[in-house]
DNA sequence: ATTACTACCTGACAGC
DNA sequence: TGCTGTCAGGTAGTAA
């Protein structure tokens, strides 16, 4: 469920009011969400020094190693509830405490000696770090933007957004200079209008503070199948790539 | 290097 | 009311 945006958008609300709190359990009350480790032991009793993210993954530097967490696809990190019937973890302070919730138990919290090595963030790279990392792969564009050791953060949702705004089909493949300029816009722009609008709320996802978002009403092409695009009123299509549900216009983006 | 398929889980929804 | 099949903001492993 959460990519960037949506991430980026609880790692805000996290950020006031975690960073000098001390841990005093992980409490874990599914297996899955562990991962097969279990950090419990290093992370208790020591102070959160910083929350931020990269890519998909929500960070908190410790004063030793960090906890790595994931939402995959329906994940929450909820700051002032009650745990429901599908918390899997719950991190415990001295006052307090932030419940991982996770419908489809995809995700985890963990802790990690050092943070896990992802490619660079997808919000704010450098045109030509973007340029340099796109380029020269003969791979389709689609799959390429989603794979997170090349740039981290996109997900189904933003490629298939970006790809419409920057007029890009989502099988093209070995893309110039040009195009990659305009996708590499086109990211920067739809990331930061998602984050200005509290993320993309389609069935599951809230903030800290449990908030939907309201970037769902300006998509464009996901979730707009048959619909009219906006630019042309040719209808939206989807077809499948690399196993995703995959929207666009068949006219703005041509092959 | 690239792509496809399967798996991990649960729930919502469409169609019969 | 079921039941069946499909789909879902993600990613890993394995095989072609």
């Amino acid at each position: 469920m959460p990519e960037l945006p949506e991430v980026e958008t609880i790692v805000r609300g996290l950020a006031p009011h975690l960073p000098g709190r001390r841990i005093v359990q992980v409490r874990y009350l599914a297996p899955r969400a562990a991962l097969g480790r279990n950090g419990a032991t290093e992370a208790a009793g020591q102070v959160i020094q910083r929350v931020r993210r990269h890519g998909k993954h929500i960070l908190f530097d410790l004063e030793h190693g960090v906890i790595d967490i994931h939402l995959r696809m329906t994940g929450k990190l909820l700051l002032h509830a009650d745990p429901s019937a599908y918390a899997r973890a719950i991190l415990e302070f001295d006052n307090g405490s932030l419940v991982f919730d996770d419908v489809r138990q995809f995700g985890y919290l963990i802790w990690r000696p050092e943070p896990p090595v992802l490619g660079d963030d997808a919000l704010g790279i450098e045109e030509l770090r973007f340029i340099e990392l796109l380029g020269g792969l003969r791979s389709r564009i689609k799959p390429a933007l989603l794979d997170q050791d090349r740039i981290a953060g996109i997900g189904n949702i933003y490629a298939d957004e970006a790809l419409f705004r920057a007029r890009i089909h989502p099988l093209a493949a070995k893309l110039g200079a040009l195009r990659l300029k305009r996708l590499h816009r086109a990211v920067q722009e739809v990331l930061e209008e998602a984050i200005a609008r509290g993320g993309s709320s389609i069935s599951d996802y809230v903030d800290a503070e449990g908030r939907a978002g309201s970037f769902q009403e300006a998509h464009r092409v996901y979730g707009r199948v048959g619909l009219p695009c906006l630019t042309c009123d040719v209808p939206i299509r989807r077809i499948v790539v690399g196993q995703r549900g995959t929207h666009f216009c068949p006219a703005c983006q041509k092959r």
